[in-house]
DNA sequence: GCCAACGTTGGC
DNA sequence: GCCAACGTTGGC
């Protein structure tokens, strides 16, 4: 059992969006850098559960928590040639980016934001404030259980 | 395999 | 909109 951080831009896709969706869930596609893509195909297990971050917004921070319900997904957005994320050089028999699917547990009480996280000395070895620009990223139980008291 | 040029991310 | 950090591409 591991925790995670996703990054998502909510004027695209936020906390929000999916809890909306059908059943709450969601393929997390779009990922298209390697360190993230061998976290999602390598590290993340069913049953992980991922603080859902906004950024790129008025507000960066963590919005909310989720599941790992599903493994193992090609990204159906790499195979699509309409789709601003298809990739030519994947295909289905040598698929090229691997994801997960995520169901939305629950939303924070409020929202976390960075600038409340970076004030924090338990958190300053958080990947998020040192590798900010990785969008799938760990969070060690300690910061996972720290965060949730902010809350 | 190096590295310059270029593109993207994301906070501010 | 700026720009720092950093990832990717491609010529050599």
């Amino acid at each position: 059992m591991n925790y995670w951080l996703l990054k998502s831009e909510p004027d695209t896709y936020s906390y929000t969006h999916l809890e909306q969706a059908p059943k709450s869930s969601t393929v997390w596609d779009g990922v298209r850098n390697y360190q993230a893509r061998n976290l999602l195909r390598d590290e993340v297990s069913v049953g992980d559960q991922a603080f859902f971050y906004h950024s790129s917004c008025k507000e960066p921070g963590i919005a909310g928590i989720c599941t790992v319900t599903e493994t193992g997904i090609i990204d159906p957005s790499s195979l699509d040639p309409q789709s601003a994320y298809f990739d030519p050089k994947s295909s289905p028999d040598n698929p090229r980016w691997i994801t997960i699917r995520v169901a939305a547990d629950r939303a924070l009480k409020r929202v976390i934001t960075l600038k409340e996280l970076r004030q924090h000395d338990a958190l300053a070895e958080m990947v998020l404030l040192n590798r900010g620009r990785l969008s799938v990223q760990p969070v060690s139980e300690e910061e996972w259980g720290y965060i949730l008291k902010l809350e």
